[in-house]
DNA sequence: CAGGATCCCGCTAGATACTG
DNA sequence: CAGTATCTAGCGGGATCCTG
């Protein structure tokens, strides 16, 4: 095609960007773990004790469908479904279903989502660590252009 | 107030939660990389050379705003505008303004600015790492279930 | 050159109701 | 108990036009 306008082009370049950058496997893992609920279901299944979500120090263990929900109280039944299916499907949580009646169904950590889940605390690590620094910067700078 | 229906509570609970999620500072630090300019800035800033954004190998540099949009194929002037306010706010990065004519803006990464683009390697490692994995149980998750 | 101001559209999260 | 289905509003983000 010889005859491609400017913005044609423009918009072609544009395609192959986002195509390059969907294709990057850290832009993947950056939209997986970017999500609001992945870090708190990871989070959630990390840890083992009664603590708040968001505290993890423990080995992983299993957890049923209501105890998610309960431990994540703001969850939508529909982004805690989704989100499991989501984890299910990139290998990073199992589902198990157990007919009783009524049925059981539990989610766990496999080791690859274990893995992530310690990416997850050295992120926690430097936010504890500079995140006050930047709030800091952030007021300064709101007040300074007042 | 005494009188407050299940509904109530459960919106209640639910801000509670929120505002504890907002308060949280991986949360907040999430919030700030997941954003998809923001990973890509730092890694422009981050590297040096003429290399492709997303390489990222060496010391951190300024960039001029025309640089930086042109390295960041894909962006809109309003996204990067936005981004790098952002992160000047945050103190992640310097702007500087040369009274040339026309003007000239500078940008760079500041020692906090980074200390983040380290931890983003850190990702990018994971992502390499095993990101092939997860595609892989993603194909065969899809698969199954045809 | 480096942005500010506006309009507008698509996506997605959330609320609600229903089911095996 | 552990989901599925549907509908809608809100807003992030792109395109476009304008300026010191």
């Amino acid at each position: 095609m010889p005859t491609m306008t400017a913005a044609q082009k423009r918009s072609q370049v544009k395609a192959d960007y986002d195509a390059f950058l969907a294709g990057c496997p850290s832009r993947q893992l950056l939209d997986r773990i970017s999500d609001k609920w992945v870090a708190l279901i990871l989070a959630a299944l990390g840890s083992d004790g009664p603590h708040p979500a968001g505290d993890c120090t423990g080995e992983p263990q299993s957890m049923r469908y209501s105890e998610l929900s309960r431990r994540l109280a703001g969850v939508s039944q529909k982004m805690l479904t989704q989100t499991l299916r989501s984890l299910e499907r990139d290998g990073l949580v199992t589902r198990t279903v157990t007919p009783t009646v009524p049925v059981t169904v539990t989610y766990e950590l496999t080791d690859l989502g274990l893995s992530l889940h310690h990416l997850m605390r050295a992120i926690k690590e430097w936010a504890e660590a500079h995140m006050d620094e930047v709030l800091g910067n952030r007021e300064e700078y709101d007040t300074r252009s007042t």
